[in-house]
DNA sequence: ACAAATTTTTAGCTTTGTCTAAATATATTT
DNA sequence: AAATATATTTAGACAAAGCTAAAAATTTGT
């Protein structure tokens, strides 16, 4: 395979986790950022190779073949990515370009030892799951804080209120993008919560948790 | 640079190191896997684009421009070796290949790290410098243990017999490929040598150092 | 249901890096 | 120094992946 029809591959798995039907070429050249006819040609080139369905103007799905494909390549950008972050103190957001070169080396040995290294995670930075070796892959969904399950845990993966007051409030109390936070307790007389971040226990408002994104476990 | 380039440009490099003239297209044709005729095409656009000096039927040469990148893109090369070796466990001989398709990704922010996260090694694991960041680049020279000078210091690259009992003789001992050895003393009589391995001195017959290959400091 | 708008495909061209076969330079031998 | 051998370059072609412009299919609006 090459890198542009991994890439391709890579971007028909991501829009077809929202959509339920082919995925239009349209779709597809505006995430490759490339156009309309350079996709049909490549689909074109995928289908006969067995790793997407295909059929004129009916837009475009992975075939077996291609999940399986895509899931390796996903494998490998979100543990790369883990390993920008972990072990070099690449932030949150500088990851994504690097890890976009990298999840194309050709090497199980190098993803397996990589695995290794990392201590078999199973969430990247952003909270997105890393498909196992073996194509197992669990979706995680974003969803407000105050609407997770107790119980639950997740990773802090954005703000539904953006002012500086609310981001002041988050800085003051540690509370940051990429951290890991359990949902303890919800007092449903005032809508408020008992969370966990950091092995201690915080209390906050429920306007708090009505403006925090988590990335939780589907439970 | 695209890839193929880069490529170019490394093994124009190499094969610059042992030849003092231009180096032939068919010289490079055979390392690069390819015709001289493609070669011929590649050089003309390097050419162009100021990386190599090129007369027809003279060969080429790096310019100083074309230098420069050539021992970064060998930098990165012996970065990642480094790091696959100490990281994650490959071994020694294991390493080219992967390191072969690491070396082309291109972010400077990742190398720094990395270069920080190995703790800015000066070797590779086959005993190779490590050029510097600003292209501070001294090669080692691979020579006999008992051609070396004393006090000076290298790592085992080879044997030059590679018999059964020998080898043997060398696991006894534990002498392996990839090891820091400092040659102490040398004594006239016999030609034996004292030498250093792990912070342990041990004493070794003109035999044995006349068929083992460090790459030395030049000193 | 039919015309208009939009989407998708086709046809033909471009660039990059390669190839083969033929032509031309250089090197070697006698 | 001429003849032969070897190395190098040129010319023309090909596959991959992209583009533009035009044609065809589908969808939408009335």
């Amino acid at each position: 395979m090459t890198r542009s029809e991994e890439n391709y591959i890579k971007i028909i798995f991501h829009l077809g986790k929202s959509e339920k039907k082919g995925i239009s070429t349209n779709a597809i050249a505006k995430q490759m950022d490339t156009k309309p006819s350079s996709v049909t040609d490549m689909v074109k080139k995928l289908s006969d190779k067995g790793l997407v369905n295909y059929r004129k103007y009916q837009g475009v799905s992975l075939t077996p073949v291609g999940r399986k494909k895509a899931l390796s390549i996903v494998r490998n950008h979100r543990l790369w990515e883990v390993f920008l972050v972990e072990k070099l103190d690449f932030s949150w957001d500088e990851v994504h370009e690097v890890a976009e070169q990298l999840e194309h080396i050709k090497s199980e040995q190098l993803i397996d030892k990589l695995d290794k290294l990392l201590g078999f995670p199973r969430f990247d930075p952003h909270g997105d799951a890393i498909p196992t070796k073996e194509g197992e892959f669990k979706e995680r969904i974003k969803q407000l804080l105050s609407e997770a399950p107790l119980n639950s845990m997740g990773i802090c993966v954005g703000v539904r209120d953006s002012s500086a007051p609310f981001l002041k409030f988050l800085d003051k109390n540690n509370i940051a993008l990429g951290q890991t936070i359990k949902v303890l307790e919800k007092e449903e007389f005032d809508g408020s919560f008992i969370i966990e971040i950091d092995k201690k226990k915080m209390h906050i408002s429920n306007q708090i948790a009505s403006n925090l994104y988590l990335k939780m476990d589907e439970v």
